[in-house]
DNA sequence: CTTGACCTTTCTACAATGGGAAGGTTGAAG
DNA sequence: CTTCAACCTTCCCATTGTAGAAAGGTCAAG
C-alpha cells in the first residue's frame, strides 16, 4: 500500500514527527493511531502547545509492531499481551509462544470452516450447468432441510468428477 | 446448536408460528428474525391483533434458506440476490452459479490470507523455545521493520525443521 | 388475579476501520 | 500582511452480523 501524496517533510523539533508522518512511517493510518489511543493500546503522545500530537522514533516502532501483529491477525487485546510482553524485558518466552499458538489455533480453526464452505460450495458449482435453463442445483440445495455444510472429500488434488445428486 | 428450553407450543392458527415457533423450526434466532425483516431481507409477515408476528410453513422455508446460505458464508447482499433468484423461477442458472463462484473466489482470497499468516507465525512459533528464558524471536520479528507475511514455504507435510534466522 | 413464558420496540455493544463535518494551525507564496 | 493549501483537532456516523438488556404488553394456566 503506497501512500502517495504530497510529502512536506512538516516539522521536527527533537526529531517528534506528527501524526501524519508517524502515519507515513509506520503503516498505521492517522486514523487508526488515534483509535489506538483511545482505546488505550498506546499511550497518549506528547502534544505541541497548539494541540498536535508528537511522536517519537520510539512510538513509531511501537506502531510498526502494532502494524505487523494485526497483519499476522491478532486482535487488538491480543496485541496488547504482546505490547506487554513486548515492553517486558524479563518476560519469559513461553508466554509469547502460548498467545502465538492459540493464535495459530484460531486461525486453523477458520481456516477449516472456510474450507468446508469451499468444498460445499464447489460441489454445488460443479453441478449446476450456469446456463439460461433455471433449473439449479445450488438454489435447490439451499432451500433442502439437511444441506451438509462439510462433505469428506478427501482428496489430494483432481479427483474424478464426481456425480451430481 | 441445539435450542433447550421448555417448548410451549404457543398456538397455531391455520398452521401459523410465532417467532419463537419459527425460530426453532428454521435455526434462526427470533432476534435475527426481526433484524432480517428490518433490513428488507425478507418481507414484513401477518401480525395477530395484538401485534405478534405469525410465520407460515413457507416463511420458515425462507429463513432455513437463508440461514444454509449464512452457513456457506454468503454475506446478507448475496443472500437478498439468492432469495431474489429462488423467487424468480425463471432465473438463468447462470446467474446463480455466478454469485455462488464470486463467493468461492472471496474464499479462496480469504482462506489464501489465513494459510500465509499461519505460515509465518508457526515459523516464528517453531523458533522460539518457550521456555523461561525472555529472548523471544517472535516478539523480535514483529518488531523488525520488515516482517515478510508470505514465506514461500512449499512443503508439502513434514518438512525438515528449517533453521532459525 | 397472579405468574411466567412469551412477545413487542428500542438502545447498546462488539471489532476494526473508514468517512466526513466543523474548526484551528502551520508555513509558504503572493 | 493576507491568503491558501495542507495539515491538525474532536466528534459523529457507517459498516457486518450478532447478541444482550431494558421497559412494557400478551397469553395461558394455576
Amino acid at each position: 500500500m503506497v501512500l502517495t501524496g504530497t510529502l512536506k517533510m512538516v516539522f521536527s523539533p527533537l526529531s517528534s514527527l506528527n501524526i501524519g508522518a508517524a502515519a507515513e512511517a509506520s503503516g498505521v493510518t492517522a486514523k487508526m493511531i488515534r483509535h489506538y489511543e483511545d482505546i488505550g493500546l498506546i499511550k497518549r503522545v506528547r502534544r505541541t502547545e497548539s494541540g498536535y500530537r508528537l511522536y517519537t522514533p520510539d512510538d513509531v516502532h511501537v506502531l510498526r509492531f502494532i502494524r505487523q501483529s494485526r497483519s499476522l491477525g491478532f486482535s487488538m487485546a491480543e496485541i496488547g499481551m504482546l505490547l506487554g510482553l513486548w515492553r517486558d524485558k524479563k518476560r519469559p518466552s513461553r508466554k509469547v509462544r502460548e498467545l502465538a499458538q492459540t493464535h495459530v489455533a484460531d486461525l486453523n480453526r477458520k481456516i477449516q470452516d472456510m474450507l468446508a464452505m469451499k468444498a460445499t460450495l464447489t460441489r454445488l458449482v460443479d453441478c449446476c450447468h450456469g446456463d439460461e435453463r433455471p433449473d439449479c442445483p445450488i438454489l435447490e440445495e439451499l432451500a433442502r432441510e439437511d444441506l451438509v455444510v462439510a462433505p469428506p472429500a478427501k482428496s489430494k488434488k483432481k479427483s474424478a468428477p464426481h456425480e451430481c445428486h
